[in-house]
RNA sequence: GGGCGAGUGGUGGAAUGGCAGACACGAAGGACUUAAAAUCCUUUGACCCUAAAAGGUUGUGUGGGUUCGACUCCCACCUCGCCCA
């Protein structure tokens, strides 16, 4: 008989169309079986994919396709975060229209996506440069307007000089311009903003609910928010009653306070110094600060600056006189933009005292060697007993941090107050390829939202790109100038666009109703499949779009539009795929491409490599020799099933008897079912797809050894039998990573497709259990020999034998045995003097 | 500087208190072939010993500790990665 080949070309266009045709990834929201919500991060459609993206997909893929097959009603759904700088970029650089170029993308990106047999509900495929997509972001903005969760302020921006243009943080590298290298400067500029600091407690809070998450996502999301707890204190200004709160997270420290400093753009600064002598040269300096970058002004090792304002404050709660400065590390926008200086006990604040030679002044002293403020070398931080304090002279430092607290709230010097770091969502941005930002002004009425009948807001698209300058957006008149809602008088649109997060911080609700032209999202429908039951993506997202997305999801439960708190109960983060020591990208020319490996060896082969490279939240290192063995896997797979072709209808089903199978086949059936429990744990808790991957290529080298042959007898009937279980088994077991060749074997076996339809294996309990295991003998814990025992043996019984054994009673010799430990079907330790 | 993660053969990785290196790549040798590819078989951590077999020593970044027993737990340190300063 002719072998057939395994084609995996026609294979897997076979069964895409098949799956396609038959609806396999298409939900029926109806079904009563319980729902199964697997997304993966939408993607950026930046051209092509490489196997590094493909991970992402596989994985969703992989947990879908099994999903289904434990009959849960799976709901897989994939679009496009369509918005963003580099189609801008593009369009710049070769002219070519950034909705042209995302739309060509995307075609790009959709093709591979179905080679490598990934499957979606298409019907629900979504595009956020769609006007249909974005009208309902542009909703979310007007709803965050109308409930005071959206305005407007100044606020600094990256500025390059060179390019005259705004730049967002992520085309600041090492502090210049990403294009022309030149530094970035900070300018003021009104900027809109969403007030997620309003939520920080609450985002903070609710990590505790996302038991589902990697615990180092919440961690990073915990820091991210930054909530510290301290003490605002009211700063006296000398010769007024005007009061400079300071905050800080350390009141035990109060009586060491040798001046204060304040962010140059603290609004207090002008008045302070309004027509003192050193007005100009203070100003000059605040300004020189201000164009300085944010990290560099706050980072460690940059050189603390600042200038005396020539006025005083009173400290509080002992009435010393301090000077106020104006200094480069500290910002207005953490705390109330000015600290009280501590340089015995704070490091920033000492190197700052020691180049102006400003007083030191310990308050803490450690247990054991006693500080001396001349001869210190830097700050100390940590605990001790007070000095210096007044009436607190002699209490641990931890106590005198309430008592200190507790004496400013008595007195009205102070109150408790909680800071977080988290900061207010600058969603603006001077960009053109965005969502619209709905708003009017008028010059009669003010500042109006686009009402919900005239969204969405169209971007225009005849617009010119320049290489330098402002938003192409400024120049388009027929789109700046409309006209009031509230009045119809002349009005002009606001010509920012919408940062990209603001997108994706929603995506999710819309797969629902994808098409509805009346709402975002219909709240049945969401409350229903809500929270995502598995999220996969990325863990460079674990901040940004996560936070925005539950940030987002949290202000429409407040406005009573869902029921749930938060949006993804389960996140997987998986890691990344190394070539060559670097993460793959078009820039460093390190990128493998999907199709050229789909053209050799088969999308199967891909998918397995790539699932079989390591434990997928690692980041594995990427070898363009280790894909031969996943295709050789596949290879034999193929050939040791279609060997059989037309046997499998003619030998008779039945039903396994363990007590009449053969030894060698009761061997087989056994570790099949082994390796239906080791493949159904590895889905369901660790997702190390690569040792399920493992346990299935050992139980085919077990299947080589086997011999089965086209059977004459009842006894051979019955050896084929077992061997075919193995094979539909390794077939089922497989599906969710390699779909397409097993879907093909498991017709060629003489079933209906698709194989997708068929429950999950069971491993049968009964079979599991080994007769004989083999014990490691060890003496002092060296292992001396090994032995095969009956499961279940008697511990005396194991002994007697261990040291009746020749070997062992050989290194035994006639040393004294103190002790012998026995593990249970594993090992003894014979512990000798 | 802080937080988190990682460090195991030539390579990717396996084993989370009990036989280190499963599975796979690569390499070496062999079979098939006019030849090559593909495929199949054998060997493969290092070192020592041996004619060979058998055997022994050593080995999971470094140094300590806990334990009958440590890749695994504890302490200190080194290196790398990510995030935050």
């Amino acid at each position: 008989m002719a072998k057939r080949e395994y084609n995996f070309t026609d294979i897997e266009g076979k069964w895409q169309g098949f799956w396609e045709g038959c609806g396999l990834f298409h939900t029926d929201e109806s079904s009563r079986k319980e729902k199964f919500y697997c997304l993966v991060m939408f993607p950026y459609p930046s051209g092509t994919l490489h196997v590094g993206h493909g991970r992402n997909y596989i994985i969703g893929d992989v947990v879908a396709r099994y999903k289904i097959m434990k009959d849960h009603n799976v709901l897989s759904a994939i679009g496009w975060d369509a918005f963003g700088l580099p189609a801008e970029n593009a369009a710049m650089k070769g002219g070519i229209h950034p909705a042209i170029w995302t739309k060509n993308n995307i075609k790009t990106m959709k093709k591979q996506l179905h080679r490598w047999g990934v499957g979606y509900d298409w019907n629900r495929e979504i595009t956020s440069c769609d006007p249909d997509y974005y009208k309902w972001t542009q909703w979310i903005f007007v709803k965050l307007y109308e409930n005071n969760l959206a305005y407007k302020k100044k606020a600094a921006v990256n500025w390059c000089p060179s390019c005259a243009t705004v730049l967002a943080n992520e085309q600041v590298v090492d502090g210049c311009c990403e294009r022309c290298d030149t530094p970035v400067r900070q300018r003021d500029l009104e900027q809109w903003f969403f007030r997620i600091s309003q939520y920080a407690q609450k985002l903070l809070d609710d990590l505790s609910l996302l038991e589902g998450w990697p615990e180092r996502v919440k961690t990073m999301q915990a820091n991210w928010i930054g909530r510290s707890e301290g003490v605002r204190v009211a700063f006296t200004l000398e010769g007024s009653d005007k009061t400079v709160p300071c905050f800080t997270t350390r009141p035990d420290t109060l009586y060491g306070v040798t001046f204060i400093s304040l962010a140059p753009e603290h609004p207090i600064l002008q008045e302070l110094i309004s027509g003192t002598p050193q007005e100009k040269a203070v100003m000059d300096f605040a300004e020189k600060v201000r164009n300085q970058e944010m990290v560099e002004r706050t980072a460690e090792g940059t050189e603390k600056e600042g200038m005396f304002t020539g006025k005083y404050v009173i400290n509080p709660i002992n009435h010393d006189k301090v000077p106020v400065w104006v200094a480069n590390y500290v910002l207005m926008e953490y705390g109330t933009g000015a600290v009280m200086g501590v340089p015995a006990h704070d490091q920033r604040d000492f190197l700052f005292a020691k180049k102006y030679k400003l007083p030191i002044k310990i308050v803490i002293q450690p247990e054991d060697n006693k500080l001396n403020a001349d001869t210190m070398k830097e700050a100390y931080v940590d605990g001790g007993i007070q000095v210096n304090s007044g009436s607190f002279n002699g209490l641990p430092n931890t106590e005198a941090i309430n008592k200190i607290t507790i004496h400013l709230e008595f007195k009205g010097l102070g109150a408790k107050a909680v800071t977080y770091r988290l900061r207010d969502w600058l969603i603006s941005r001077q960009r053109y390829w965005g969502a619209p930002i709905p708003i009017i002004y008028c010059e009669e009425c003010g500042t109006q939202t686009v009402p919900e009948s005239q969204l969405p807001v169209i971007l225009p698209e005849a617009v010119a790109f320049q290489q330098h300058g402002m938003s192409p957006l400024a120049e388009v008149n027929s789109f700046i100038n409309t006209v009031c809602p509230k009045c119809s008088g002349t009005a002009r649109r606001e010509i920012d666009t919408m940062d990209t997060f603001v997108d994706s911080s929603w995506y999710f609700l819309r797969y629902l109703s994808p098409k509805d032209d009346c709402q975002p999202f219909i709240t049945k429908k969401v409350n229903k499949w809500l929270p995502v039951d598995q999220y996969i993506g990325g863990v460079e997202h674990a901040i940004l779009h996560l936070l925005y997305s539950r940030f987002i999801t949290k202000v429409l439960y407040d406005l009573g539009y869902i029921n749930f708190k938060e949006p993804f109960r389960h996140l997987f983060t998986q890691g990344m795929i190394i070539k060559d020591g670097a993460k793959m990208s078009k820039s460093k020319g390190n990128v493998v491409s999907p199709d050229v490996l789909i053209d050799k060896y088969g999308a199967d082969t891909q998918r397995l490599y790539i699932l079989f490279i390591g434990p997928p939240q690692k980041d594995a290192e990427w070898n363009d020799r280790g894909v031969i063995g996943a295709h050789r896997f596949l290879n034999r797979l193929w050939q040791k099933i279609v060997e059989y072709e037309d046997i499998y209808a003619r030998v008779q089903r039945m039903n396994t008897d363990m007590s009449k199978l053969s030894p060698k086949a009761k061997n087989l059936y056994r570790q099949t079912n082994q390796t239906i429990k080791k493949v159904t744990e590895d889905m369901e808790t660790s997702w190390h797809f690569n040792t399920a991957i493992a346990s299935v290529m050992e139980l085919l080298n077990h299947v080589d050894t086997f011999n089965v042959s086209i059977p004459n007898n009842a006894a051979e009937a019955l050896d084929f039998h077992i061997f075919r279980h193995t094979m539909e088994t390794i077939l089922l077991l497989m599906s969710p990573f390699t779909p397409h060749i097993c879907e093909e074997l498991w017709e060629v076996m003489g079933h209906k497709p698709s194989i997708f339809r068929q429950p999950w294996p069971v491993y049968d309990k009964n079979a599991i259990q080994e007769e004989v295991v083999e014990i490691a003998v060890q003496i002092n814990g060296k292992i001396k020999n090994r032995l095969s025992v009956p499961v279940g043996i008697d511990e005396d019984e194991l002994k007697s034998r261990i040291l009746g054994d020749e070997r062992i009673a050989g290194f035994l010799n006639s040393r004294e045995i103190m002790n012998i430990i026995v593990v249970a079907g594993r090992l003894v330790n014979i512990v000798v003097k």
